[in-house]
DNA sequence: AAAGATTGAGCCATCAATCTTG
DNA sequence: CAAGATTGATGGCTCAATCTTT
């Protein structure tokens, strides 16, 4: 974990941040999906499938919610099967392209959704919000999207 | 918590650092995933057990690298037959415990552990170590640090 | 009885193939 | 043929049960 050597010399900051990242946010998510679980009854997963389709009135085609929460699409349609079969979503035809199907969310799903909000920005507010100044914050966000940006760039530009 | 808006619309920067931090950290994953396999012909999760292999040299035992790979021991178990089978690794009965088993690099893992770091750290120098400040780096690492001892005081302490 | 590890059942994701619509 | 979505086969991980050793 520490006084690791992945090479003979001593690990740059950057390294050093590299895999505070990596652990930190590990350790983060696990404790997240625990407390979630416990508390909410709810998977992160569905969490984060209600969240993205809540964005939208109109609903969101299967495509792009698989984008959205990093699924194949074949992974996601058993996701929703699931979610639908929960009485959480609902696949509606999409009125300008009949191939696409829209997921809405039910008005269960609505009312989950709100609950399960209100205790996960609790979660997030104990464990990460009030632990973050406001200036370290900026810099994560910069950091962030500026490596989100050069992986993107990365993976369009082929190898 | 305070003057600016904690509603839908309006997240603080803190909460867009949440985020940031959660959809950033996907995406550097899923490239490096996809590079590791491509470049290493090797998957991140052989990295990550040769990495905590490596650095004991009487080898670890079972419980404790599911630890480190954040696997259950039964996942492990599956893991390492994998990596056995594939010559990389050896389970060694402990000579102090012989309910425990020790895991070891063979030689072959060595030396395909050996290239896997040297691609490694190019990757990671290549979408991460180079584009982030020392500055910025040294937020990093103390923000996270702060934050995995905050969960890992939650875990022990909350019930 | 507890701890280290393995086994088998079940779940969930990916991959390749398929169907329908554009 | 390309794009949206689903299906079935396969693989890995978790959970509960089991075996051995302490």
């Amino acid at each position: 974990m520490q006084g690791s050597r992945m090479s003979r010399d001593e690990p740059t900051v950057q390294g050093r941040a590299w895999r505070a990242l990596l652990e930190g946010h590990r350790d983060l998510i696990r404790f997240l999906e625990e407390e979630f679980v416990r508390g909410a009854g709810v998977e992160l997963q569905y969490y984060d499938v209600m969240f993205h389709v809540s964005e939208v009135v109109e609903g969101r085609r299967m495509t792009d919610l698989a984008e959205a929460v990093v699924l194949t699409k074949s992974g996601l349609t058993s996701l929703v099967d699931r979610m639908e079969r929960d009485g959480l979503l609902e696949r509606r035809p999409d009125p300008t392209d009949r191939r696409a199907t829209r997921i809405v969310l039910t008005q269960a799903g609505k009312e989950r959704f709100e609950a399960v909000s209100r205790h996960h920005r609790g979660v997030v507010r104990r464990i990460f919000t009030s632990r973050v100044t406001e200036e370290e914050a900026r810099v994560i966000v910069d950091v962030m999207e500026r490596l989100q940006s050069a992986v993107q760039e990365r993976e369009l530009g082929g190898a």
